[in-house]
DNA sequence: TTGCTCCTCACGTCACGTGAGGTGGC
DNA sequence: TTGCTCCTCACGTCACGTGAGGTGGC
């Protein structure tokens, strides 16, 4: 009870603004992502009334933005990647009664299956950077030596 | 000499689907990035004829393509934080005669301070990604105990 | 009531993609 | 000569940026 109080406690919904503040991009991107179907539905809205994201809700747009920003996938990518909102559902609350095991199951799998393709492709990410952080350090090496060097001289 | 000889031996100059395709980008973008005047010269060259790129100009192409892919930086950015065409003439052939130390220096000194924010950026997003692959491994693991509590249940 | 943030078009921009039609080198 | 890759426009596309003009909540 204590714990499901505290899961509530910040289950408060929030505006546009404060949640493309917290993930650092433009309410126009967040808009954007709705109008191309990524976050589930628009539709529930009313026209013309404020748009309102659960906590769940921006996890999913986090998710989004860092298979877009660190993975540099197009956003096309991002759809075959990203969880469906299936999978938020089986983790959460009311799972038991939406369908059976075996469904559930399924959906679970192809959950993993993305989930370690990510990492691939996280793994694949960090190891071009290594080596560009190798290229980099040297490159720094060199031009040090070459300025001490450099400084060592009289003027020409 | 031999050396000489050596470093010679792949001064070869190339073309640029062969410059593309060792790069992992299109012919579209480096004609775009020439259009933008990332890529100093293509002054030298007669309308019509065929682009030719040498070792040093392959070098830096990979690195505006690796400061874009793997930091996401704009081109914009690109061309502030990218060595401008002078650094690589410094450490190469003929810079002696080509101004003062006064001079080698300067440019030196601020090809380090570039490197030292391409190195920052680096880490950055080491950082980034670092996080990502806790988050996802998590993730996985929660998935696998979630899946491992389905099978053994009866079906529904 | 006064700001503030939100809303919906809708045109602009960046970084290329993608043919269309034609010319040069092994 | 035959392919192949190259060339130059130039329009299309993706992922937003950027106002223009107007409405809703503390």
């Amino acid at each position: 009870m204590t714990v499901a109080m505290q899961a509530r406690a910040d289950e408060r919904l929030r505006r546009i603004g404060e949640v493309a503040d917290e993930l650092g991009v433009t309410t126009r991107t967040i808009r954007y992502y709705e109008q191309l179907g990524l976050l589930g539905d628009g539709d529930r809205r009313l026209k013309g009334t404020h748009r309102l994201y659960s906590p769940s809700d921006i996890d999913r747009l986090r998710e989004l933005i860092r298979l877009r920003d660190l993975l540099g996938l197009s956003l096309n990518e991002v759809t075959q990647l990203a969880d469906a909102a299936q999978v938020q559902q089986c983790l959460h609350a009311q799972w038991q009664h939406t369908s059976s095991n075996r469904t559930r199951a399924r959906i679970i799998r192809s959950a993993i299956t993305n989930v370690e393709r990510q990492l691939d492709l996280v793994h694949t990410r960090q190891r071009g950077l290594a080596d560009f952080e190798v290229q980099l350090t040297e490159k720094l090496t060199k031009l040090r030596a070459y300025l001490t060097d450099l400084d060592s001289r009289p003027d020409s």
